[in-house]
DNA sequence: TTGTAGGCGTTATCAC
DNA sequence: GTGATAACGCCTACAA
């Protein structure tokens, strides 16, 4: 049985067509007979044959139906952030109409590692590419996608000159939460960061810190634009427990304790809360705490978080939109998304 | 500047050499002179033609490197489960070595909805399918798939007879929480579920009751094992706050309060506590609750689950270590993986 | 409405 | 180490 699968061709000859008859028959994409196209069906019925081969289409057509979604880091780790997964909805929605799938990729591993034969922007059959975000070394191997005039969007970050963009106005939302705690009257703030790289070190920050991810950099400046001297601690993580042990840390000593703290993502925030508690602070009478994201949080009810509620879904519908864009020869256009301020209660006035 | 993109035989031909000569030094699959190489390099340069066309290469080689994952239901919420998350850690580890990347899918829509162009199984490019649970809609459009020798696995589902499977031996696991509770003493015991349908409706669960995830049907049947008469409420989602609210039901009355619950995932058990929490319960001393999945809940600290520990990353694994073998025309075998019983500080004798 | 022809870009095979 | 040849399976003009 290590016969030969059969091809439309074959189909075509035991109905008595052509082949080219047969191929419309089943894109449908020219009126055909009901006469003939029973009889193209049987056979095919017949010799088992369930419709073209995608992988030939792909070729014949230009097209593979496939979207790259390029992560940072390890792909179970991206779906951590709730923000991610929204935004990985709305992709979904936003590329299905293109007739594409979504296909997950990450970082071309630096050049120690084993560079194992897994897939890469250049060698899989991609009709487009969405980065989330864009590390140096990702900025590389771009040159090659884009000179196959494959169309790229990154979300949240830069990738040069070319490459459209979706992103967030992170630097004034975070501002504005820092001038709602301003307004409270909070002097001793701290803000808690997003990871500052891969090596993801829970410490605070140095005057000399160069940071590389642009969401944490410029929520960072926002929050300075008001708070100038404001310390500011990096988590290791993006999540509750990460927040928590940021918070164990930012909260210890009584006498530095600030009256407010600025987390750069309401996972950290509900951590922070939770820290709070641990050490018999009340939220928000003793500590004001804030978040960004505005996404739900899984079991942090009864607070509400004061926060920036970003469009996550939209961003990556937008994405989806503009490669579609880019697909058809349009001219894509980047794309900035504004945060909404959400007033919750895990802000008060400061208490003297 | 509509002009054609170059082709290998292009470079080819200004190198002067032939095409085959020229695929080879891109594919390194044979010796080349140096001389030769760097030809052929530099006219490739000159073209600004960067590596084969991965199209083309996968109509040639029968392979399109990708990997179809299919889940039911939308995208994003299929990452909110950590246990997916990490099984799809497995799985990218596992087929990286055969280059291969994974390309989300999700469930056939049912005819009545807006049946889009969204890629499917038959019509993508892929070398292989990973299902994850296997509902019946999706059962009938693997029958394409499997005609055209495209290798299937199934993850916590059953597909029928021609498809391996990865699975757990839910049943026993699940009996074994509930003997623990048992020989602690406890008898009036609830068991709280995994979401019942896509319709995610929280409620009772009724004699009449038709359970088609396998998941949920065979932990269900593990607890009633040793608990026959144990009630069954069904949460909304697998989720802090599903088990919130299905905690909250749950031990509403005071009267007819449980004094343990078996909770089908450990996110739900989590909320349970919550829930029990709120209800100014003590957790193990008032209420004992097991979890299922043995995975890192975020937020959870200072409790550890009393839970079934599963080996998610490995399952992912597994279904990749299979897919490898039916790629490679070896007889695929089905696994069965081993929860292990982890005691925490979530379940106590009951109190008299 | 159906058939003919040609090529999409690559690579496996085999001879040299 | 290099080159010629022949598919891979389909689809789209275009002609009939």
């Amino acid at each position: 049985m290590t016969t030969r699968r059969a091809t439309i061709s074959d189909v075509a000859r035991a109905a008595g067509v052509a082949p080219s008859t047969a191929s419309v028959v089943f894109s449908g994409k020219t009126p055909v007979s009901q006469a003939t196209r029973s009889k193209v069906l049987a056979a095919a019925e017949e010799l088992g044959y369930t419709g073209p081969d995608p992988r030939a289409a792909s070729l014949r057509r230009g097209r593979s139906g496939i979207v790259a979604v390029v992560f940072e880091g390890p792909l179970g780790s991206a779906f951590l952030d709730p923000v991610q997964r929204l935004m990985m909805d709305g992709l979904t929605e936003a590329v299905a109409p293109l007739g594409a799938g979504l296909l997950l990729l990450h970082d071309p591993v630096e050049a120690g590692e084993a560079s194992s034969e897994a897939p890469t922007l250049t060698t899989a059959p991609i009709d487009a590419a969405v980065l989330i975000g864009c590390s140096p070394v990702l900025r590389s191997s771009l040159e090659a996608v884009q000179a196959r005039g494959i169309p790229v969007v990154v979300i949240e970050g830069d990738a040069g000159e070319g490459v459209p963009r979706i992103a967030l106005d992170n630097r004034e939302a975070q501002r504005r939460a820092a001038e709602h705690l301003q307004g409270l009257g909070h002097e001793r703030v701290v803000i808690v960061t997003l990871a500052l790289d891969k090596r993801r070190e829970s410490r605070w920050l140095r005057g000399s810190d160069d940071i590389t991810v642009d969401v944490t950099r410029d929520r960072l400046a926002g929050a300075r634009d008001v708070y100038p001297d404001a310390p500011a601690f990096a988590a290791s993580s993006s999540t509750i427990d990460g927040g928590t042990a940021a918070g164990r840390a930012v909260l210890a000593d009584p006498a530095t304790r600030p009256t407010a703290v600025i987390a750069q993502s309401d996972l950290l925030a509900a951590g922070i809360i939770r820290a709070a508690e641990e050490l018999g602070l009340r939220v928000p009478e003793d500590l004001s705490v804030t978040g960004f994201d505005g996404i739900p949080v899984d079991g942090l009810a009864p607070y509400e978080l004061t926060t920036l509620v970003q469009a996550a879904t939209a961003k990556g519908r937008a994405a989806g939109a503009v490669i579609a864009a880019m697909l058809d020869e349009r001219e894509p256009t980047s794309l900035m998304f504004t945060c909404e301020f959400r007033l919750g209660n895990t802000t008060a006035a400061v208490t003297t």
